[in-house]
DNA sequence: TTGTAAGCGTTATCAT
DNA sequence: ATGATAACGCTTACAA
């Protein structure tokens, strides 16, 4: 019998093909332990059923819980995932991106480090960002409300009666103004607070950063009743640096923190957090991109926020009365 | 100009192609935006410089310390790497790797969930063993010594004068005996411990899991003054469980973890746990599927085990006097 | 329903 | 050094 028939079967399950033929062809390739080259199939279609998830940190257990997301919602439609790791190294996002196309991947989910919307353009490969970053207006793009959860955060803690917060906030790899850093200012400004830049302080994205953040805010003539940090790691250290200088928490200090990681449950007592939908969030991107893929041109990007949840728990309370 | 000649100049840089077209040609290519399909490449040469790395479960930090080591490895040699994720799924494992056969991956990196020996050899593809697993006989392996990690844990807390020690152990995916039991049998028999099979528990593995560990523990007429946890989140659950009830520790009870994940740093006082070389398990495998790759009938499968390290830290010291 | 043949974009072989 | 040509393993008109 002929490929052709062989390939039908293999193609339609079927489809076309007398069903004693069908039988016989499939019993071959039981027998022969035949496997369906995928490469020299994609040559001529001209499609892979691969999307490839690019991320620069896979260490992040936040983007690990968004890419279980977007495998789960691939993999209903018969897709696969796979995930590079550009490490925050803009020559590795570019090689990853060029292997992506080079192998004719159907598609791209991207948190992207370096590569701009131009260039991300240039590349021809349908694109989905992660993260509603700025600059990149001609993409699909899934993120979770920053704005919205600080807004919430420092309300959380105005309620409570705290007039001077402070934030901590973590030393980035892009150069865009951080939306965090702009929601606090917004309230600041809005809700009449104190606004003064001696609060905010900036350090390195990790333990030893946070603990170094809150000393120098406590050396300030007037320290901040609360502090709102940029992640949960700064969040953690400022907590244990708090605690080590006799600090009562939260009787005399406030703490917020941001993704709520498995350390911030663990805490004594165990940190208000900001917690962000990381499984919804690949869900929702790889719906995007799936559309992208059935209907090539589906017009105007779309933009989807993805609400937080501020997760109060033990590290916040009123401020000391004086 | 032919087609034969460009492609010499991007496959050898241009050995064997005059200097003059060689330039012409590369002008070309930018000017042309021109893109090699690595896909046509591959089907002619049945090699795509692709690697799987096919791990059970990417929101555990421990495996993407080790994805980090394996792709710097394959990076220095121009391998790019995909990460997979079989989420202890049967049938996604098997999708994987199928996956990776039909699209002609050269190699594959696996910490296998359900897949034997056999299926693995029939699948026809190079491999490498993450984790010392039991049951590969025909594979180069690579894994830490968790053997003799335990034996370093039970020393320890033998020579601060413990004589009672508790094994919280996790329930597996997997059948085979643990080697941490193993190691903790043949430690008690072999110390001439008391060996108590009510100071074995098996719970869950979650925090939870760990606070049900320790209070079975506890309830015991002879409780033990010192518990080893099959990983940091059991013994975590154990410390919170212990403290709740008002247990001092290191005082009263001593606990030892596994895996030395960042939470376990930051309890109060911090975990003693054991730290595995997670980074260089990674660069280690990819060194021997690099290998094999390179030099297709090697010979033998070698196995590769490597130290771990007990991280000696707040959570043990000498067993409370009577 | 089935088979024939062209073609996907490369690389390898062989003349030139 | 260069170019023509076959082949990699599949899909898909089109013809039978």
């Amino acid at each position: 019998m002929s490929k052709s028939s062989v390939s039908r079967v293999l193609a339609n399950e079927g489809v076309g093909v007398a069903e004693a033929k069908r039988k016989r062809i499939q019993r071959a390739i039981k027998q022969l332990g035949y496997v369906r080259n995928e490469l020299a199939s994609s040559l001529r279609t001209d499609r892979t059923k691969l999307v490839m998830l690019l991320i620069p940190d896979i260490t992040n257990p936040t983007w690990a819980e968004t890419a279980r997301g977007v495998q789960d919602a691939m993999d209903e439609e018969g897709y696969d995932v796979m995930f590079a790791n550009s490490d925050w190294n803009e020559r590795r996002e570019l090689a990853f991106i060029a292997k992506a196309k080079q192998n004719r991947f159907d598609g791209i989910l991207i948190n992207p480090v370096q590569i701009d919307n131009d260039a991300l353009l240039a590349a021809g490969i349908p694109a989905v960002i992660l993260g509603l970053l700025k600059g990149y207006p001609q993409f699909d793009a899934v993120g979770s409300d920053n704005y919205a959860s600080v807004n919430e955060s420092l309300g959380h803690l105005t309620s409570l009666g705290h007039r001077r917060i402070g934030l901590i906030m973590g030393m980035r790899h892009r150069k865009s103004t951080p939306t965090r850093l702009t929601a606090y200012l917004d309230f600041m400004r809005e809700s009449g607070n104190s606004l003064d830049d001696s609060l905010i302080v900036t350090v390195p994205f990790t333990q030893e950063g946070g603990g170094k953040g809150l000393k120098q805010l406590r050396e300030l003539s007037d320290p901040p009743t609360a502090v709102f940090c940029d992640n949960d790691i700064l969040a953690i250290g400022a907590f244990l640096a708090a605690r080590e200088a006799g600090v009562q928490i939260p009787g005399e200090l406030s703490i917020i923190g941001v993704d709520d990681i498995f350390a911030a449950s663990i805490t004594t007592p165990p940190l208000t957090s900001v917690s962000k939908p990381k499984y919804e969030t690949g869900r929702q991107a790889a719906r995007l991109l799936l559309e992208r893929l059935r209907d090539h041109d589906l017009g105007l990007p779309r933009k989807v926020l993805l609400p937080c949840t501020l997760k109060i728990r033990g590290t916040t309370a009123e401020p000391p009365h004086r």
